[in-house]
DNA sequence: GCGACCCA
DNA sequence: TGGGTCGC
């Protein structure tokens, strides 16, 4: 075989693959009936093939309706097929379309089948040292094979070169042509040999080698099938010439014809709607199949770009009059700072049409700087429009303009829009969020970065003390981009799934949610945590000094560096694992499994993790009360985690010990002011329910229903041993496995976790799935999901794409099968509690205005301040309306407790 | 098992 | 920038 450097030409059969989709597929039809399993198989097939054969030619050959010539040859040729059932007639026209929406060349001659047109094709091809491969369901096919042409087959992605056809039937490439003509075939009416079946054709070919030997040979041939070899002489000749495939058809297209292929987006995504291939519009959105994110950004019409600055009451007016008149408008501020607590305005920045946008400044005060309108009077007149909740605002995280509008005595309302939202419901893991990255990503542009106006490191500049010059059209610049994103970013969530639903019932409204949760802030009690920083501190120069005297020396107890040297090279402690840079490691659980060997680890882990707690927590949540307030003002981050959950900066309240007395004794430090309680409510066990839920299992369903305690129930099942009777071990265990099963952990973590062995925990696993068998299916089935569609779905609809799921590197797929079981449960209670979030919310402002407030959200727990006075009302109303959230099959356990601080709430 | 934030 | 610990 000739190594060719050109990409082989790819030739569909698509009739054959036509019948085997319509067999193979379950009869699917759209919500109006029409039928659309073979549609869907035929292009799934050549989805697959582009991303077998990148850079290929790819030609889609069907067989014309009507005669051939071999009929004309052969007037009982097919005259066994049945005819075409009508519900597959009627998707044929369907599949050529969006074959030729895909860009791909369609080949449909006219009294030539589908075979011939390949063959002919395929003998060009050879003819010009161009390789080839058939993709065809068909194995008579294999006559076409040779050093040059492979055969696959798409659909049960297997392939058949030289070899191949050997192995398969027996004889090579060249005599399947006789060989076909000896063993008939009774649906295309071949006549072949009465009696001869593959093994007698073989057997033949074998010895005589091709078809007018064995002829010649025939009175060799004994017995009655000799006689019927004779018999079939005359006809034999005509069957041959059935079953060959002409390589030398008239055709007007050539391989010449061939050129770039073009997809047309559009009218595939008219099709795969009118279809309701409701998994391929995303992807098709954007060129790569699976991420929606990845790929190249598409050419955007970049509008011409006029950008203004209003310095004027004048100019200001008729702004504020185009304003008033816009059906949605992007605005932006510029600030004093990033922290949203401190943030005073310098400028606002407003757009209205694509390329359109203006800059208007408050607070520019270098020296020399142009006059500018006075603040307060400007945020005076925008304050109607702004607190307005009919006049609709799109922004790129408007969280933050809410909070730094509210230093000013302005409640922004109207936030009809998010771009960074709309971003994150898109594809929450396809790239960043920020600004700069969506506009390259969607709208192919490089906008102007801070750092390239304000500088960076200790001299970076505040905004108000950046030229005007450079500031105005940077923050033009933010309003203009904001509202093209929306543009471009706003269709394409109508369009996928539910994630416009997401977006818009979840996301968009817990914004205002979350800018008053932070408003608010919690109370700190910063002598409760200083008294804590130094009993800490205490313990920990006990652990330092008991460390040194076993290590022989003075060591610094934080640096990796120094303890590596004295675990490893001073006491040849044995290396359990290694860094990525190949230094031996001293992470948590290796110095955990060291401690079996020696003293020193311990000291280690305990000193490191008294030391986080003190550097994290401690040490850091009084420095964080913020001097107007009194308070310390948690940021919530609402598009950072790939499954939908929230994620919280200084304080990460996430992160905060749950078990430990440490952990216990900084949860006491929040507190509630004078007159008032906190309220602490959590969901119970809500992973597993929805686990519950999703999979449908029985027995799952059944424990939950009747109030058990689920990890005890676990244990009855796996250890067969009535509820009374499972001991804590045992309760121990069942969790540990609960656990494993929502975080797709292995035999192998489980057994570590438990410190059994490996088989053990195996066996534990496979009793687990006896009693719950729904949980093994609904398991099974949503990574064969994951796989075809290249993502996963929350119960309401949040998306979250999988690009590693059909990765070559098998850790990278196991990776990603892991995240596609526990992305669902995990997503949909992120889903549920912002949910419960937003309603809780609401009910409080309405019913509780003045002595009630929500003001941390935590995994699964929300947290409320109340006057003593309303303190039952709002507990049950909490309850009652977090278990309200979302309707499954299971009931949702809310669980709440009362005290003057987070820990005595629990 | 993986990911978010924080520290050195 | 990487390593660590906590959480789910």
């Amino acid at each position: 075989m000739t190594e060719n450097s050109t990409p082989p030409v790819v030739l569909v059969d698509g009739s054959s693959y036509l019948f085997r989709a319509y067999h193979a597929l379950p009869p699917l039809t759209t919500s109006n009936n029409l039928p659309t399993g073979a549609i869907k198989g035929v292009t799934s097939m050549l989805r697959r093939l582009e991303q077998d054969y990148p850079g290929s030619k790819v030609v889609v050959v069907f067989d014309a309706k009507g005669k051939t010539f071999r009929h004309e040859m052969y007037e009982e040729y097919k005259a066994n097929r049945p005819p075409m059932p009508e519900d597959l007639a009627v998707q044929i026209e369907p599949i050529h379309n969006i074959v030729k929406a895909m860009g791909l060349p369609l080949l449909i001659v006219p009294g030539v089948e589908a075979d011939d047109v390949i063959g002919t094709l395929a003998h060009e091809a050879t003819s010009k040292g161009i390789d080839v491969v058939v993709s065809t369901g068909d194995k008579d096919m294999a006559q076409l094979v040779s050093d040059h042409v492979t055969l696959i087959n798409t659909m049960t992605e297997t392939a058949m070169d030289r070899d191949g056809v050997s192995d398969k039937f027996g004889v090579a490439p060249e005599q399947i042509v006789d060989y076909l003509a000896l063993v008939g075939d009774k649906v295309d009416n071949i006549p072949g040999v009465n009696k001869c079946g593959p093994k007698t054709a073989v057997k033949w070919l074998q010895t005589y080698e091709n078809l007018s030997n064995l002829i010649e040979h025939s009175s060799e041939i004994k017995g009655k099938i000799g006689e019927y070899l004779r018999e079939a002489t005359d006809t034999l000749p005509l069957s041959r010439e059935l079953a060959t495939i002409r390589t030398d058809v008239e055709l007007d297209f050539g391989l010449e014809d061939l050129t770039d292929r073009r997809q047309d987006d559009e009218a595939l995504l008219g099709l795969f709607r009118e279809y309701e291939f409701r998994n391929w519009i995303a992807e098709l959105e954007n060129a790569d199949s699976k991420s929606p994110d990845t790929t190249d950004p598409a050419p955007v019409e970049k509008p011409e770009k006029r950008y203004s600055m209003v310095t004027d009451q004048g100019e200001l007016d008729q702004w504020l009059e185009r304003l008033k008149q816009a059906e949605l408008f992007a605005f932006d501020t510029e600030t004093t700072s990033l922290r949203y607590m401190d943030a005073e305005i310098v400028g606002l920045s407003f757009a209205i049409e694509p390329g359109e946008a203006v800059y208007v400044p408050l607070g520019h005060d270098y020296m020399g700087a142009p006059e500018q309108l006075d603040r307060d009077s400007v945020l005076g007149q925008f304050r109607p429009l702004l607190e307005d909740p009919t006049r609709k605002k799109v922004g790129q995280n408007l969280k933050y303009d809410k909070n730094v509008l509210a230093n000013h005595g302005i409640n922004l309302e109207g936030i009809a829009e998010d771009t960074m939202l709309e971003s994150y419901v898109y594809n929450s893991v396809g790239s960043r969020h920020d600004m700069d990255t969506l506009a390259r990503e969607y709208l192919n542009e490089n906008t102007i970065t801070y750092e390239a106006i304000a500088g960076k490191g200790a001299k970076q500049l505040s905004f108000n003390q950046i030229d005007l010059e450079q500031a105005a059209p940077y923050a033009a610049e933010d309003a203009d981009i904001t509202l093209r994103l929306h543009q471009t970013l706003s269709p394409k969530l109508k369009t996928t799934g539910r994630l416009e639903a997401v977006y818009r019932e979840i996301d968009l409204p817990l914004v205002p949610v979350l800018s008053r949760m932070e408003q608010r802030g919690t109370l700190i009690n910063a002598s409760t945590l200083r008294q804590h920083s130094q009993e800490l501190a205490e313990r920990m120069s006990q652990l330092e000094e008991a460390a040194h005297e076993v290590a022989g020396e003075a060591f610094n107890l934080g640096s990796t560096k120094q303890l590596q040297a004295i675990l490893y090279d001073k006491f040849g402690l044995r290396v359990i694992k290694k860094t990525p840079k190949g230094a031996p490691s001293t992470a948590e659980p290796v110095l955990q499994e060291l401690a079996h060997e020696h003293e020193l680890p311990r000291l280690i882990v305990e000193h490191r993790s008294l030391s986080k707690l003190k550097s994290t927590y401690t040490d850091t949540l009084p420095e964080l009360i913020h001097h107007r307030t009194g308070r310390v003002h948690t940021s919530y981050h609402q598009a950072v985690t790939a499954t939908g959950r929230l994620s919280s900066s200084e304080p990460n309240l996430q992160n905060i010990p749950i078990r430990t007395e440490e952990g216990r004794r900084i949860r006491q430090a929040f507190t509630a002011p004078e007159g008032r309680k906190l309220v602490a409510a959590d969901y119970s066990q809500i992973e597993l329910r929805i686990m519950a839920h999703l999979s449908g299992d029985k027995g799952l369903l059944n424990a939950f229903a009747h109030g058990e305690d689920i990890h005890r129930a676990t244990a009855a099942e796996v250890f067969n041993v009535s509820l009374e009777e499972v001991s804590s071990d045992q309760r121990r265990s069942a969790k540990a496995i609960n656990f494993g099963l929502i975080y797709g952990m292995s035999a192998f973590g489980l057994s570590r976790q438990l410190e059994v062995d490996r088989k053990t925990a195996q066996h534990y696993i496979d009793r687990y799935f006896e009693r719950y068998p729904g949980v093994l299916t609904y398991m099974d089935n949503i990574r064969k999901q994951a796989h075809e569609d290249g993502f996963v779905e929350t119960l309401f609809g949040r998306r979250l794409y999988l690009p590693d799921i059909n990765a070559r590197n098998k850790q990278m797929q196991q990776a990603a099968e892991r995240t596609a079981i526990n992305a669902p449960m995990q997503g949909t209670a992120a889903d549920i509690i912002k949910r419960a979030m937003i309603e809780v919310d609401n009910w409080l402002r309405q019913e509780h205005p003045d002595d009630a407030i929500m003001t941390m959200q935590v995994h699964d727990e929300l947290i409320i301040e109340v006057e003593e006075s309303a303190l039952d009302k709002v507990r049950e109303g909490l309850i009652q309306r977090m278990s309200a959230a979302a309707e499954l099959d299971v009931p949702l356990l809310v669980e709440a407790g009362v005290g003057d601080n987070w820990d005595q709430a629990h």
